[in-house]
DNA sequence: TATGAATGAGTATTCATTCAT
DNA sequence: AATGAATGAATACTCATTCAT
């Protein structure tokens, strides 16, 4: 599975006229965010390709036009959803700045693009959906999880090197200190809607930084 | 949605002819145990009731006497693993001790019972399948989440007024420390199993408890 | 199929003692009433047994014991209800009185009968699921349509023949007068559910013969 | 519930080309027929589904696409089988002629209507499935049942005022009439198939007619 | 004799996919 | 390219019947 092409993006397009039939493309990104918010919503299993093309606005036989399966789908949604992210993030781990600066500059970057709702429901896909697409979980274990935990991993132990922080187990810290984050916006897509009132995700992020920081400082 | 009371472990059994038929009670449980393991594994759409019987060992009709539709069976499978889990940690906040040695004591014990298989499988199912049981929902986040984040945050709280730590918002370091031990369990039937070499689960809880009580501990 | 015995009345039943589980013929009884008013209400198929159960209160597997299959019941159900009135019908037959005195006995013992809720929902019964029973069905048709337009055939044959009626086709006329009856016993039983006041039965049946016999009376 | 659109004879279809695949409207009617045939022959319960598939000559599925659910396909049956003939019923009411006149042709029609096999299964298989469907029945007494009695009751009622009929109830005059009518379909379609000769149904309604206009008739 | 747990054949319904228009 | 009718495999659920207690 390789996730470093995104499938969006790809053909410029001009659409000028204003009745015409929106284009191939057009159609092929509305029916991917209609299937990404239904999947979020209900799950894989639950989505009817039917609610898709209506989501979409289109009848059922032109969803499948555009992709030959359920799966296809499935997959595209996620793929075009996950690649521009990651491509982003792994420039922040060589930005400038004291190994601190740059954690806090990766875990805001992490952070805010789980706040875009196109980016902050990925997270929940994959752990539900995970275990009937074994190809997918490979690809994207592979080609997110590792990378963002390697970048995390690598900035600690600058630090530790520098002796900005003390010695902790710097993979185990990049595990902690992302699963958070991680865990925030999953929580957004599941149980976070029983909930009365919403975190404020601002100030969950800032007493995140402040704890964790902390906990690693090195000892005055 | 009644969480109070658990089904379980009712009715202690004498079953001694050898070949008698199972008792309703003893039925149920090896109910309840298949289909955990099936939904934990495939989800709640991918798992057929057919398969569910088979593996308990009964015929399909036999799952439909003692559970009358499928949600009704999967309802269940979650109260009964939950239900006992909560009560005991709610108890270990009133437990004699420091305020930093009951929260070693509740964090172990949490990440403890999140290692059971009967137990750690239960976030990764809420989170997947939330979304299309609102009642279930909204019962989980009133007698799990929310009692289990109290329970944190008044020992941390009351660390804060006995001076032990320092002044932080207490509703989201119990939120934050609670987080990565659900997430870790999430990951470890989601993902994690992509991984080519598992996480030792008592570093991950050493470390993080480290971190985050050198984090949050009163300036010296 | 044989009408002419009723399994009811069978064996004289003493059942003195008070706690005393009830007697096989009790049981059955009960069964049977249970089972008749179901079938009324909902038809054959849309009845099941364990709802028949509930209603004699008793459990599922003793409607088993007293009848081995649901069309057992069904058709004990039928025989019980329908041979001790087809009995007293052919005795007025031949009773003393003019062939129009005895005509309207007969009417209005008919009548009485279908008035009784154990006999009125017999048509309507045997309407809505002969068609699934051809040997209960053609019994039916020989013991009690038969036999009943027979009795009535010749009354109003004797009645030509005295000079009382004029000509008309006695059998047709038979067949018509007896309608009506049966149609307002089965109409009771079904749509009539839905009329807003209930007919009157009695000023039915006066309104009736005096149609009837007006209709057939000899010119003066 | 409204009885008050026939969904059949909408749209006049050309439907030229050979091969070409029958039109929804096409579709829908041969489902319709094949339904009413098996509803009228084994009833609403004993009727698959698969069968009126395999009579219409479509799929297991197709039917599905018509109809939503086995009630739906059942309610278009008799919505569709029944409401034309009503309309046209109303219609004699107010044609020219003396009551008498009218009471024959309006007589004439619904016997003649109910002929028709597929009008004349109705009765009967209203008459059995009444009980499980509240919604149909209540629609059907108020547009079906209560307007032709109403027509009837009326017609007597003005030949009372023209003095051609004696004083009689006329709603029960109407009903007795009506109800002869109907329970002779109903026999035609139950019981009636077990008669060794069928009944000669025209000698039956003017049989019918001579004895119930001269039970009626004014004195001389 | 009564009970009710267990069975499994039967059936309505769902929905991804196909394909003629 | 888009449509939506048709398909049929898959599956939850029903319920008469069996049988151990």
């Amino acid at each position: 599975m390789d996730f470093s092409h995104s499938l969006l993006y790809q053909q410029p397009m001009s659409d000028q006229s204003v009745n015409a039939r929106p284009s191939k493309q057009v159609r092929h990104d509305e029916l991917i965010a209609a299937a990404f918010s239904l999947f979020i919503e209900r799950g894989f299993a639950a989505t009817r390709l039917e609610d898709v093309a209506h989501l979409a606005g289109v009848a059922k036989g032109t969803v499948v036009v555009h992709f030959p399966t359920k799966e296809a789908l499935f997959t595209a949604v996620v793929l075009e959803h996950v690649t521009p992210t990651v491509q982003r993030a792994e420039a922040l781990r060589d930005a400038p700045g004291s190994p601190r600066e740059r954690i806090v500059g990766l875990l805001r970057f992490i952070h805010g693009s789980l706040q875009d709702p196109h980016v902050g429901g990925i997270p929940k896909l994959i752990v539900s959906e995970v275990g009937n697409f074994p190809e997918l979980a490979r690809g994207f274990h592979e080609q997110v999880c590792d990378r963002s935990r390697c970048a995390m991993t690598d900035l600690i132990n600058q630090g530790i090197a520098a002796g900005e922080f003390r010695v902790v187990d710097a993979a185990l810290a990049a595990r902690l200190v992302l699963d958070s984050l991680i865990m925030h916006a999953i929580w957004r897509h599941s149980l976070g809607r029983y909930e009365p009132e919403a975190v404020d995700s601002h100030a969950f992020l800032e007493t995140h930084l402040d704890i964790f920081l902390r906990g690693i400082a090195a000892e005055v």
